[in-house]
DNA sequence: AAAGTGACCGATT
DNA sequence: GAATCGGCCACTT
């Protein structure tokens, strides 16, 4: 079976090491759709909340949480890389150091 | 049918 | 750094 866009989104997202991020948009090239990080995004909204899938490690093009500041959903996620020791300065991770990069 | 919206991005000014 | 712009596209108004 050709698997789905949404399927090859869930595998890379898949492959992401606890302690590393990826971004939308890297994410999206890496499933095969480059130029549409937006499809990432909304593929990630249509999450169960008890998914497996490591939503967590998925953040913006400018290292940030794509979240309000300080709402309910924006706290579990950066409680969640935090517990991957993945360091937060002004709310920003540092991509240089934790973006993950395949190869 | 048309306009707005959103877990986005890269290039440009 | 900040703001704008076009690209992208499913969904909701």
């Amino acid at each position: 079976m050709k698997p789905t866009y949404q399927e090859r989104i869930w595998q890379v997202i898949h492959a992401i090491p606890a302690g590393k991020v990826s971004t939308y948009g890297a994410v999206a090239t890496m499933a095969g759709l480059p130029r549409q990080a937006r499809a990432v995004g909304r593929c990630l909204s249509q999450l169960p909340g008890d998914s497996k899938i490591p939503w967590h490690r998925v953040i913006n093009a400018q290292g940030k949480i794509s979240f309000p500041l300080e709402s309910e959903r924006f706290c579990r996620q950066k409680n969640l890389l935090e517990e991957e020791l993945i360091i937060f300065s002004n709310n920003r991770v540092n991509l240089k150091q934790f973006l993950w990069r395949p190869g």
